[in-house]
DNA sequence: GATGAATGAGCTTTCATTCAT
DNA sequence: GATGAATGAAAGCTCATTCAT
C-alpha cells in the first residue's frame, strides 16, 4: 500500500512514459515554445523540479515526443510499397497506415508535424532525412502506376504526394473531433478521393 | 537628408507595414513564442525598443498579421461560390483563389494557419467562425453538385472539404520552394486531382 | 537634472567598468561559486536582471575581472628583466612591480589567482600560458645572476622563483589591512629577506 | 559475500573516512560551491543520496576537511617553538614542519587554506584564532631571534612571518607535481633562502 | 522617430536534502 | 547500509515592455 500521493500508480517504465505523454499533450495544445515546464508538471499533478528527475530537459522532451511520432510511418509505407498489389491498393493502404498513428497518438503526431522545427539542428535533420525518404517510397508507387498505365499519365508524381500527405497530416486537427470524423470513414474518404476524384461516372 | 541607414526611404505608413512583413517572416520561420521582439528588429536593422513605435506589443503584431493572412479567403470564395458556373468549375476556381494568397504573401497565411492560436480568445474566437463560414461556402458547393447529379453521390461533403483544405493548407509548406512547385501548377494539379481522381479513364 | 536614481553618475562607458568592478569585489569576497548575480547587483544597488544589459553572463565578468587581474604582470617583467641592472636589483623591482598591482587593484588580482580556474578551458589555458611565461622570466634573471657569480651559486632557481611569487601572491590576502602593512614596507621587506636572508651578517 | 561493488572491503569508520577523502579531493579541484553532492558520490561510486548516511550535510563535510586540514600545524610548532635551539634552526624546522601536511594531505591543507571562509560564521572564527595563534609563534621566534642578535635587526617579524607562510602555502599548488619539487628539496630550499638569502657570500 | 537603459515577471534548470523502502 | 523518487528553494538568464531623452 503505496502511501506517497505521487507515487501511486506507476511502474518505474511507466512513469517516465507518462511524463512524455503529458508533454506531447501539452505541446500539441500550446506548441513546444508556448508550453512551460511547469504545464507539464501540472498536468501530472506533480511539481516542477519533479520533472526533471525523468527527463533532462524540456527539448529532450521534445525530441522524444518527435521519435514516437515519426515511428511507424515509414516502416509500414515500405513494406506496402513493396506488396504486389495493385497501384491504387497500395495507395489506398497507404491512406490507411498514414492516419493509424494520427488516431492512435494524435498528440505525439501533430507535435512531430509542427514542432520538430525547434529541434536542434542534428536531429532535425536526420528526421527530415526519414520524412524525405517516406514521400520517396508513395511517389514511388505513383510512378509505378503511371508507368503500368493504370494511373492517368498527366499526374504529377510530387504534387500528388504533397497531395495525399497534406489532407492526410491536417487531419491531424479535427481526426475524431466532432468537427471531423473517425478514421475510417476518413480513410476511406480520402482514398476514393485520390483515386475517383469527385465528379461522378 | 536622412543620416540613419534603415530609415531611409520610408513614408510612414510603408514603415509600420515593413515592420509587419518582418513580423510574418519571422513568425513563419520560428514560430510566435519561439520569436522575439530583438529577432524582428534585427530583420529590419532597428533596435528592440524601436519596434514599440509602430506597434502596441507583440501580440498586436500576431494579431495583425493574422488579419492579413486570412482576408481575401472568404471574399473571393463566396463570390465563386454564387455564380453560375458548374460545381467542378467552382471547386477548381475556389482551389485557385486559395492558393493565390499563399503564393502572394505565403508568411501571413502560414502564420494565420499556424499561430492564430496564440491570440486571445475574443479575436481567435472571432477568426475561426470566419474559418467555420468558409468552409461552409465550401462544403456548400459540394452539396450543390451531388444534388445537381453532378458530383458523386456516395462523397461526404465535409471530408471532401477538409481534404481540400488540407492539400492546399499544407502548400504553405512548400509552394515556391525548391521542393514544391509554382501556384499555377499546383493549382491545375490539385483541381483534377479532386476532380477526376488518379485512375486513369 | 538626472531624474532616475540609478543613472545618476554614470558616463556610458563607465557603467560597465563599475558592473565589473563590483563583481569584482564579490568574487573576491565570496568566490566565484559562492557569488550570485543578485550579490553583485545588490552592490551597486540595481536589479539582478539589469546586469544583463552590461554583462553577457556571470561567467563573462569573471572573465573581464581575470583580464584585468593578469594585465601588468608580464609587460613590466620583461622591462625590467632586460634593464642592464644588476641581478638583485632586477629581482627588487621585479617584487616592487609585482605587488603594484596588488596595491591597485587587489581584488582583480585576488579573483585572477584564486577564480581563474572557473574559466572554460579556453580562456583558462590561455591565462595559464601567459602566467608561465611570466615565470619564466623570472626564473631567467635568477638564473642570469647565478651564472655571473652575483648569486649564490646552490640556489633553484625554480623554487626560488615559486618562492617570490607565493610570498607576493598571498600578500593579496592582507596588504592594506591592518593585520599586514603597505606595499611600499612589503616591497623593501620582502626583496631585502629574498636577497638577504634573516640572518644577520 | 559482499554484494555490492563498491561497499566491498569498509569497515564502518574506514567508509566514512573515505567520503571526507573524497570531499577533501572534489573540493580541493573545484572549490566548496563548485562542488556538487553528486561530483563526491560520483568519484565514491555511490548515489548521492547515500553520502546522508555518513555525512549530516555538505557543509559538514566541509568543517570535516577543514579540521583535518588544519590539524598538525599549531602543535608541533609550539613544540619546535620551545625546543632549545637557535632561531635559525627553529625557523628551518617550522618550514620543514609546516609543509609536512602538505605533502602527505594536500587536498585538505589546501581545502583549509582556501575554502574555510564558507563555513558558518562560528566554526570559521574559531579556525581564525588558531591561525592567529600559529602566526603568534612564528613571529615569537623571530623576535626571539633578533632579540638574540641573531637574526637582522632590522627584520619586520610580522612582514618576514607573513612571507615565509606565502611562500609555504601556495607550495599546495605545486608541491609534488612536474612544475614544483618534492617537500625535502623544497623545505631545504626554502629554509636556505629565508635564512641566508640569494646573494652570494 | 528612435533608442539606451532599465526592469518585472517568468523561464528552465540545478541542487542539497529528505524519506519510505 | 543504500537508494529511487521527489521536492523546496534558489540560481542564472531571457524577454516584452517602458520611458526619458
Amino acid at each position: 500500500m503505496p502511501a506517497t500521493k505521487a507515487a501511486a500508480a506507476a511502474s518505474p517504465k511507466r512513469r517516465a512514459a507518462e511524463i512524455i505523454d503529458a508533454a506531447a499533450a501539452v505541446f500539441a495544445e500550446k506548441s513546444y515554445h508556448g508550453t512551460t515546464t511547469q504545464d507539464i508538471a501540472a498536468r501530472l499533478g506533480i511539481r516542477q523540479a519533479s520533472l526533471y528527475y525523468y527527463v533532462r530537459s524540456k527539448e529532450d522532451a521534445l525530441a522524444q515526443v518527435c521519435k514516437l511520432g515519426v515511428e511507424g510511418f515509414l516502416e509500414f509505407s515500405e513494406e506496402i510499397a513493396g506488396n504486389g498489389d495493385s497501384a491504387a491498393g497500395r495507395l489506398a493502404a497507404i491512406v490507411r497506415s498514414h492516419l493509424a498513428p494520427i488516431d492512435v497518438r494524435p498528440d505525439y503526431v501533430k507535435v512531430f508535424l509542427t514542432e520538430r522545427q525547434h529541434l536542434p539542428k542534428v536531429r532535425r535533420k536526420a528526421i527530415s532525412r526519414t520524412a524525405r525518404a517516406y514521400e520517396g517510397v508513395i511517389e514511388g508507387v505513383i510512378r509505378d502506376g503511371i508507368r503500368s498505365g493504370e494511373l492517368a499519365p498527366a499526374t504529377d508524381p510530387r504534387l500528388a504526394t504533397l497531395a495525399l500527405l497534406g489532407m492526410c497530416n491536417e487531419a491531424t486537427r479535427w481526426i475524431n473531433t466532432a468537427r471531423g470524423a473517425g478514421v475510417e470513414e476518413t480513410a476511406r474518404a480520402f482514398s476514393r478521393l485520390l483515386l475517383d476524384g469527385l465528379i461522378r461516372r
